[in-house]
DNA sequence: AATGAAACAAAACTTCT
DNA sequence: AGAAGTTTTGTTTCATT
């Protein structure tokens, strides 16, 4: 049992939304040699099926007071208590991302402050709601990130 | 010399904007107390100071062909060499991510695949393009990503 | 599924305060 | 900076193929 194929234009307007959200239907219909109407169904359909699971604004975190990001990875001390770490964690705001990996730790999480010294807070927020070990990796500059892939 | 303050306002659309990108400039009015021309006004704005970046459909890969999330941490074997690894890993499609790090590796990559097959062979593209060495933490889950913050 | 037309809503522009 | 009004553009629905 696999997904149903995605066609060759919905995959052009994936593509297309994915580096402009807001580009028009009509605009996608130019890009795609479809009518507006043809366009918009499909989009439709993208969201159902959820292909497409939103539209956001990227925001500069350097211009809004947090131009400290750092990875750090989570492994808990206590490997016997229930690993309920993701809810634990989802109410500090700071955390912008969390994966559960396979490896050496438990989870990696990303997160954006403004000073070392509110990365020093937040380690001791986390250790203390979720009774785990931290390492940090600070980022230095960014390349790229979430480039749309294809 | 600082970066002039975001006012409040701003900061509640951008806050909006990232949650749904596409919301329209009434709607945003609405949520502000503002009009429609005052909102389309801010948001003119933010985008020209590059406090808004884009706007991106978020798409799902899992059903894309790429169930298949890691880190790759990298190191180069000859430190002697130029610092230009994010030049020659741009080209790789399936790196969506390019962060440069303070710690023990230099850079790390997040990358989207579809096998484990195809991961063994883009680790031997990226050592080849680099000389690097590589660590790799494969994702099990993603509890949540870029989570607008704020 | 796609199209074209029609009705509607929103965006962009202009002017005024 | 913002409001109000106008024009232009985009969105959505529907009948038709």
């Amino acid at each position: 049992m696999s997904a149903p194929e995605v066609e060759a234009k919905d995959r052009k307007i994936l593509s297309l939304l994915a580096v402009d959200g807001r580009m028009s239907y009509t605009d996608l219909g130019k890009a795609t040699e479809l009518s507006t109407s043809a366009v918009h169904q499909r989009v439709k359909r993208l969201e159902q099926r959820g292909l497409i699971k939103g539209y956001g604004a990227t925001v500069d975190h350097e211009q809004l007071g947090r131009p400290l990001t750092a990875f750090i990875s989570v492994t808990p001390i206590d490997a016997s208590q229930p690993d309920d770490y993701p809810e634990r964690l989802q109410d500090i705001a700071e955390i912008e991302s969390c994966w559960s990996v396979a490896g050496d730790e438990s989870y990696i999480l990303k997160i954006r402050v403004g000073t070392p010294g509110d990365l020093e807070e937040l380690l001791g927020r986390i250790r203390s709601v979720a009774n785990v070990s931290t390492r940090t990796t600070i980022v230095l500059s960014t390349p790229y990130e979430n480039r749309p892939i294809d």
